[in-house]
DNA sequence: AAAATGTAGTCCTAATACGAACTAGTTTGA
DNA sequence: TCAAACTAGTTCGTATTAGGACTACATTTT
């Protein structure tokens, strides 16, 4: 087979090394608030919300289905999400914040923004704006690859 | 608590979805080939170098090095891998390809750039290198809050 | 409305992931 | 040179992770 053309490598590194660098320091964090970074991602979620399935949380935060009930059944027994039959659908159930999970939201989410904010004090408005634009476009890149793939529902 | 500056925001989410579709682009594929993300990203590694110790390996991969002995240990059971005495030091070992190894190496890692490099040709040279760039700076600000937390020693 | 097809959520297995504790070999400093 | 401080790699415990199989309910088709 050809070698084939390699310009992208510098890209792919980047942007998983500074993807993998960012959830560090922010699972450091909520590590130290006493969540796992995927808890922290279903109470982020959930926060001022009414409620979410299964499935619309797995979109929001990328958890897939398998790995979504381990995580609820965790929270479920620190007593922060509570889980309600759905109105409109036999199969699935909605999810919400206790109100020990919406205390807990509102106390550790804007700290841990507090936490991140300083990161991006170089950047400007601007800047982030092109930065965001170039992500949306390669991750949109992506989408076809993945849809392909059977189902993974998330 | 102050509600804290959120400008950030759509960046991260936008860094974390874009990196996470990558991941899951480019695992597809790797399976498909008969490895798992994280023992590609070894071989990967591996591949035309004279061999690496565990931490230099670490340092690459960004695995860490609770993970990556049973990572090499279940490369070293499909017989991709063998590790070696360092002559430097006592307490490391060299990781290697074997020419099994090696032989996968040269057929896989063209094969799966050849599947990834589609998803670049949208971008210019210069917008991969503004991107890549943009993508390095942020990441910079990152290293300090990381390098606090104790050791982690990847 | 019965059948075919699709979907939400759960359960299972293998492989990571992280941090902490531990072993053994190294380097530093008094 | 000997103890103190460090470091490489392994091991352990807990939490994810992906993906596939499975159950139960829904929707579409005929």
């Amino acid at each position: 087979m050809q070698t084939p053309n390699k310009r992208f490598m510098p890209v792919v590194r980047a942007l998983v090394s500074c993807a993998q660098s960012f959830e560090r320091c922010s699972a450091l964090h909520v590590r130290e608030l006493g969540l796992t970074p995927a808890q922290f991602d279903i109470i982020a979620t959930l926060g001022n919300s009414a409620g979410m399935t299964c499935k619309e949380l797995g979109e929001k935060t990328l958890i897939t289905k398998g790995t979504m009930t381990g995580v609820l059944d965790r929270l479920e027994q620190k007593a922060l999400v509570s889980r309600h039959d759905s109105p409109d659908d036999g199969r699935s159930w909605i999810t919400r914040l206790t109100r020990k999970g919406q205390a807990l939201f509102e106390d550790i989410f804007p700290r841990h923004l507090a936490h991140l904010a300083p990161l991006f004090a170089n950047f400007s408005d601007a800047e982030l704006g092109s930065f965001h634009h170039q992500l949306t476009r390669l991750r949109a890149a992506f989408e076809p690859v993945i849809q392909t793939g059977t189902d993974k529902t998330r």
